[in-house]
DNA sequence: CATGAAAACAGGTCTTA
DNA sequence: TAAGACCTGTTTTCATG
């Protein structure tokens, strides 16, 4: 049985989903080129890309940035349990820490997952200090990244 | 004291980075708007971001995606730890599964972190599944996010 | 197919090492 | 004086009706 993307405004066929993969590989490939692509003509592809939008499911257009290019070659995630009672208190924190690139709150032991990029150990010593009397907290180090972001897709999508 | 932000063509100023976060923020904001934004011309806001590509800093143009909005509601982070002598097994079913958007290799008790979307409960047992035979792992649903997606930066960065 | 906007390009000026 | 950064005007490309 094959499982059907759904969105408001009806199915998300193929032609759609080889469009979002272009898309997530490189915004900037031009319509006439996805339109070549994926054999429909620029306007269709054009009103394709609008109901994506439209439909929420494309949120923004943004860049890949490589934080060790500019000087932040260290990169971690942290697992942060505040202790009861400064759950706020620990929210605002990791908000106001400029190494966190992205933090979501999460079940379970841990109450929060962030990623951080900085220059070095001692700096990634400094970001844990600002979050240590709050919240207990466990350091990963990113080693390497067997997949790096991509477009999720149920098993056995219409692709 | 000012940090200084460093890449191989020299430093990094305040210019640079607010075009760094304007296109984070919107990878489509014309040349012309950057340029009205940062007090420069259309041409010098150019010149800068094609040095930022070069640079390796801009890696490349994405879109944001909405998984919920094309029927995966439920996100979560999975935290791998494989049997003994399973690590290149784990490593390739994670790359298999597709529902997994992003995958890091980490130090610490956890060999990897990936984080996955899928339709439901049932969908995400299935994905767990998949990798248990290999491994153990530990699952944190994502209830929300503090910080989504941004540029991180040092403490104290000259901007 | 035509129109309008936006980006790439070329040439010229100013500052600074 | 030479190099680099920026600005103005022009051309060409691309998205859109």
């Amino acid at each position: 049985m094959i499982k059907r993307l759904r969105y408001e405004n009806g199915d998300l066929d193929a032609v759609d989903l080889r469009i979002l993969r272009m898309l997530v590989d490189d915004a900037r490939a031009s319509v006439a080129e996805i339109a070549r692509s994926v054999g429909m003509s620029a306007p269709s592809v054009s009103e394709r890309i609008r109901r994506l939008q439209e439909g929420g499911i494309i949120e923004g257009y943004t860049i890949r940035i490589n934080p060790a290019a500019f000087g932040l070659p260290l990169a971690a995630w942290l697992r942060i349990r505040p202790v009861p009672g400064q759950l706020g208190t620990v929210s605002e924190i990791l908000r106001d820490i400029p190494e966190i690139a992205t933090c979501d709150r999460v079940t379970g032991e841990d109450c929060f997952i962030a990623r951080v990029h900085v220059g070095s150990v001692p700096d990634l010593e400094r970001v844990i200090d600002r979050i240590i009397p709050y919240a207990m907290t466990n350091t990963s180090i990113i080693q390497s990244s067997p997949v790096t972001e991509r477009l999720p897709m149920p098993a056995g999508a219409n692709d």
